[in-house]
DNA sequence: TAAAATATGTGAAAAAATTCACAAGCGATG
DNA sequence: CATCGCTTGTGAATTTTTTCACATATTTTA
């Protein structure tokens, strides 16, 4: 069995292959680590490091073949295979990723966006139409949702995550500032804005 | 001098400020390393650990005193002292970071807010009046802005912050999907959305 | 085709972050 | 006021992540 891959990993893989697909889009068809690290201001050995969990990918001598290499992080990262997400909270953040392209760049498809509030329920907001939050579970097993971005206020948002689990949900990218409780069975991701920009300010001299 | 301070240790300081927000509100005076802890899912020694690299916060036997020690974290972030922020793209995600109230419950204040769009110039957005490009190197000097957050599509990011660098900003939260090639003066620090989510996708089983 | 130049892949070393484990301080109790 | 139970603060140990360094493979050059 293959080590674990981290998650740090994970995320670099993504950052090479937006770069790899700007590298594409200007002819360049092959690259070594070290370059493609200087496009990110990484070390070329933590390129190879990154890239050696998942075999051979580079010809010694060489480099990188630019289009296989980010054809094989989309498959690495299941980037081809189309997953479906929902949005919980339609107020002005989750209209926003409603509208996001970036998501579909990258296999998502957002299959249902919900909200209690009944100005907006039944309406269409972004191109999906607003559906009630007492329908959420029936959607989320019909439509195959296995992912939920949770843009509700804080104060609700537990109660929410709890339904989630109930009904199988898988992943819960969550922008309420406050920790979900749930077992570990449900992947939680925390996007939490005000810490980011707290966290920068803070390194400022 | 003191040992330089790990940006996952000021990351974690946010998460306690919060919870300790949370622990007064619920009328709690008193609290040990092990109950915050479990409040996160982390290691009491965690706490531990964080909290130690600013003094003695902490009392033997007894814990930490909420109120104490909420005050101190927010005098060690910086929370009570306000900075000036301007956001710069007033689309939807422009937007709605403006209507954001989590940043200035940590400290900012959004002084003004720009976009090149004719049509949302001059006009008022989240009760922010939106202030042309042209006009944003003196409004940032005036209004003392240290930190832009950028939300541009990706090909306008690098040219606006090469500006933003120029008249002297501080840092900048970018949320355009690309790098930004700046000098190490300028802190910048990325929100990547997309990655996020497939970052969570990918420890899927 | 031999030598030089390049560049990968990977163990080993180093650095960074986390966790352990315990001495030492505090408060309560009898 | 001695003892006991609790909890901090912190070096040491461990784990995780990054970087180094080089054997090995490929291409280029002459
Ligand atoms: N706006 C931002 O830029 C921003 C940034 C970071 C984090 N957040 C967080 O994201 C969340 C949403 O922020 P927002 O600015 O979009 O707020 P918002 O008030 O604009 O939107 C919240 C939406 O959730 C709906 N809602 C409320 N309770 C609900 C429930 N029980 N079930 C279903 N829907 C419910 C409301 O009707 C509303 O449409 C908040 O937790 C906020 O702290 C927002
Ligand atoms: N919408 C989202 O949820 C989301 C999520 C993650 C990342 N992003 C990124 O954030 C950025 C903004 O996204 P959005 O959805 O708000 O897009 P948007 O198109 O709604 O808004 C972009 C805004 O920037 C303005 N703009 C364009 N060029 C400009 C320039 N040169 N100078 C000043 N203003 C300019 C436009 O007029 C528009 O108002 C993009 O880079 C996007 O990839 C968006």
């Amino acid at each position: 069995m293959k080590k674990s891959i981290p998650k740090k990993t994970v995320q670099r893989l993504l950052l090479y292959y937006r770069s790899l697909n700007f590298l594409l889009q200007q002819g360049i068809k092959n690259i070594s680590s070290k370059s493609l690290a200087g496009l990110m201001e990484i070390r070329d050995s933590q390129v190879r490091k990154d890239l050696s969990y998942f075999g051979h990918l580079g010809k010694r001598g060489a480099g990188y073949d630019v289009l296989e290499l980010r054809d094989k992080i989309a498959r690495i990262l299941g980037i081809e295979q189309v997953k479906n997400v929902c949005i919980i909270g339609m107020g002005s953040l989750g209209s926003a990723l409603a509208a996001y392209k970036g998501f579909a760049a990258l296999g998502f498809k957002v299959r249902a966006v919900f909200d209690n509030a009944s100005h907006k329920v039944g309406r269409k907001i972004r191109g999906y139409e607003c559906r009630p939050m007492e329908a959420m579970e029936k959607i989320i097993r019909q439509e195959d949702i296995e992912i939920a971005v949770l843009t509700v206020p804080a104060d609700a948002a537990q109660e929410i995550a709890v339904r989630l689990e109930k009904c199988g949900i898988k992943a819960i990218l969550n922008f309420a500032p406050v920790k979900l409780s749930l077992s570990r069975r449900v992947k939680v991701s925390n996007v939490d804005l005000a810490m980011e920009i707290k966290t920068l300010s803070f390194f400022i001299k």
